[in-house]
DNA sequence: TTAAATACTTCAGGAGCTGAACTATCTGGT
DNA sequence: ACCAGATAGTTCAGCTCCTGAAGTATTTAA
């Protein structure tokens, strides 16, 4: 089809490991967020934070887990509050805090969110389930080292 | 520090992998497009086209790689060009299409920039040099097929 | 030679994020 | 008990970056 030369070999390692993120990352957040589900369609933001909330969580608690300004929370929990996914709850223990916690619908559309992830992950990454257990490994790693990094901010 | 209840032991591999996939991919992004070189900053399209000028491309291959429209890869080759990292030539065998190619000055900095990228890749990933080749190992074949996949439209 | 396809450009518009300033609540020292 | 400072979340202005549509130049195929 294309002529691509790919002489991919005299990149060091850690580019080619982030040539791989880099594309898998758009190709999951395109491809998710553009599923039609039955029921209003979120933003990639708003899938996110559905795939967070596993467990309800404080609002502060999601902004470090995404990666993102308290800010930019507050919108994805009006977003998803408005139609019908999310309920918040003040923390009984901090009067400051809001916890948000699926509905039953978020619950339901958390579910559809997962299988279809995990379709647009294998049809992307043309792994095998052995590598994506292999890389769900690794990723473990990656994900715990690189939300304290960001939790500390830039060094 | 926090008391974040990690109980990731009840999501799928494919979500594991996907939330390390977006942590990775945000520190990179951030951190590698706030280094401060000599000479002018360049935003994080701008750094990701670089890496990818190992060997001089066309315009629209480079679209294909960065899984871009073609229109955002104008405005990237418009700005290297203006701070004289890139040089463009007609290609010689199609007179409709643009070759890019890294001037001395851009050599200098896909070093410098591939150079940061290790750097800011271990401090966020917090991965051995091993799991660093393994983890390119797997995104050799991620790349290839979510390249391809962006190519195709999405199914 | 002419119609259709391809490569890139220009531009208007929009999604999504940040940082600053604000309100509400909590915590610790006195 | 009280007040100062820290913390949780909100609001909003502004910014960056991207896309999609329409346009130009060139190539390809009929």
């Amino acid at each position: 089809m294309t002529d691509v030369i790919d002489d991919w070999t005299h990149l060091t390692p850690e580019v080619q490991a982030m040539m791989g993120v880099y594309a898998l990352h758009w190709q999951l957040e395109q491809r998710l967020s553009e599923t039609k589900f039955e029921g209003p369609s979120l933003g990639r933001s708003e899938c996110q934070v559905i795939l967070y909330l596993s467990v309800p969580r404080r609002m502060g608690e999601l902004a470090r887990l995404t990666l993102k300004a308290p800010s930019a929370v507050t919108a994805v929990a009006a977003a998803l509050e408005r139609v019908g996914l999310i309920r918040r709850g003040r923390d009984d223990h901090d009067g400051r805090a809001w916890v948000l916690e699926l509905t039953d619908a978020g619950h339901l559309r958390r579910q559809e969110l997962v299988a279809r992830a995990a379709e647009v992950f294998y049809e992307t990454s043309g792994l095998s389930r052995d590598e994506a257990k292999q890389l769900a490994g690794l990723a473990r790693k990656i994900h715990r080292t690189a939300i304290q990094a960001g939790a500390e901010g830039p060094l």
